[in-house]
DNA sequence: GGGTGAGTTGCGTCCACGGCAACGCATTCT
DNA sequence: AGAATGCGTTGCCGTGGACGCAACTCACCC
């Protein structure tokens, strides 16, 4: 459980500080909390909590609920978090991420995102290998037909898919051009995580991307990586997808995906 | 005089969170601030500043641009925010409706709430995710220049509207500035189920709002659709309007209204 | 009515916090 | 190049502010 779980002090910063800090992360954790519980977690006197909670209340990050109820986060967060979205986008938090990842895989890397009924090549960080695919930015390009759109597509509600998908061209032997092929690839992408297309939208060329979330869970964006068939076989995807994945995962945490 | 005007302060809670705090607020406010700024603006030593900084930096709050550079809010925030969205039932029930309704009209989705005597946006959904217009969440709008707040006054009885609206301050040369044109205006937004406001807030912003409302029957919320003027023209009304009225009483019986 | 357990508050002690000044490191001026 | 400025960063005390104690006020339940 939850409780065992010190770890909360000891940050070799301002102690008051640090101790709000946590209770605002108890909050969070636990919905509506009460000073004495609170008091417990942190390890300090009830009258210490009090007062932490209360100058965090006068800056609206916590709120009471009644008179002498419980405590629980205040809107005054969204305000804060508001302004940090503001500066936020997928493109600026994701670069460095992307930069390492298409290092380590020596394959391109690019971030996609849902745009009407295509998906919007939004950046691209080229590979190290000698062969250079073309660059995809600010291209719009089918959804069936790439790992990329198929993780964006794994992302909307069964509505929503019928919006968007109008027709399913074959552009090479191996599109996937049924409806009802699609829906089961889609449930394979939300159950194991991520998403493949060999030879689908171009022959030779073979692709694998992933999602990347914001703090709601929404899919909003899916990275990729991406390169000739022949380098990205069997073998070689055993060692790119985790690292495909563990990528995703970090850009969604800046952005601030992490509810347990 | 010599020292700063801030005001901010002497919340009668625990000092050095009060300041890291209002540290929280100043980056709202500017962005990106370094450590000699914002000690100026609390009028403390830069080490003081550093620590408190420092310290927030531990937990996630704030974030370091560079090795030695500037300081910025953080993505634990985003964290914190999105457990805050999660127990208020609105925004949680709201969600889904709004995605659908962001998709089908490719405008921004817009939820808020009566705060005090402005309208507090709760939640939002960027229409097309390519480019996302500025984010409201958190912040507190004038009632009587959005259909927000219109949507929000026409919940309200000719008491608690007096005891709201203070002052109707121009905004453009649009806004609405007479009591008595915006009592006439809140009686036609209860008659017709919706309101909208054209360049009253902002220049070449149009929005539409429609009420949420409990099982009682109260207006508790707003749902808004809002874009560029000249995307939202008259006749893309005539389509979005029937559009966010749907969704908003979908909303509504989702939260218990309209069993009887 | 008394008992329990919540949140809240005054008070005195003591230590954590904040101010000082020096340092490392860039960038700019001459 | 060297000097000079100005930033973020860090060790070192002294002291003011935060913390623990204990008493208080409410609610709720035996």
């Amino acid at each position: 459980m939850s409780n065992s779980d010190v770890a909360a002090d000891q940050s070799g910063g301002v102690q008051s500080v640090d101790r709000a800090i946590t209770i605002l992360e108890v909050l969070a954790r636990h919905g509506e909390v009460g000073v004495t519980e609170v008091a417990l977690e942190l390890g300090v006197h009830k009258s210490t909590a009090f007062r932490l909670v209360s100058t965090l209340e006068n800056h609206g990050l916590v709120e009471q609920s009644g008179d002498r109820g419980k405590y629980r986060l205040g809107v005054g967060l969204l305000r804060l978090a508001g302004a940090t979205t503001a500066r936020l986008d997928v493109v600026q938090e994701a670069r460095p991420i992307c930069k390492r990842l298409a290092a380590e895989t020596g394959e391109t890397v690019n971030v996609a995102v849902l745009s009407g009924s295509s998906a919007l090549y939004l950046d691209q960080i080229a590979g190290s290998s000698a062969l250079q695919p073309h660059n995809w930015v600010g291209q719009h390009i089918p959804l069936h037909a790439t790992s990329n759109g198929k993780v964006l597509l794994s992302g909307l509600d069964e509505d929503d898919l019928d919006d968007v998908l109008h027709e399913l061209p074959a552009l090479t032997g191996l599109t996937v051009t049924k409806r009802s092929r699609l829906r089961k690839e889609l449930a394979v992408v939300r159950e194991q995580g991520y998403a493949t297309a060999v030879d689908e939208l171009e022959e030779g060329l073979t692709a694998a991307a992933a999602p990347i979330r914001n703090a709601h869970g929404d899919v909003i964006a899916s990275l990729s990586v991406s390169g000739p068939t022949f380098r990205l076989g069997e073998e070689k995807m055993t060692t790119v997808v985790p690292q495909l994945t563990e990528a995703a995962l970090e850009v969604s945490h800046r952005l601030g995906w992490g509810h347990r």
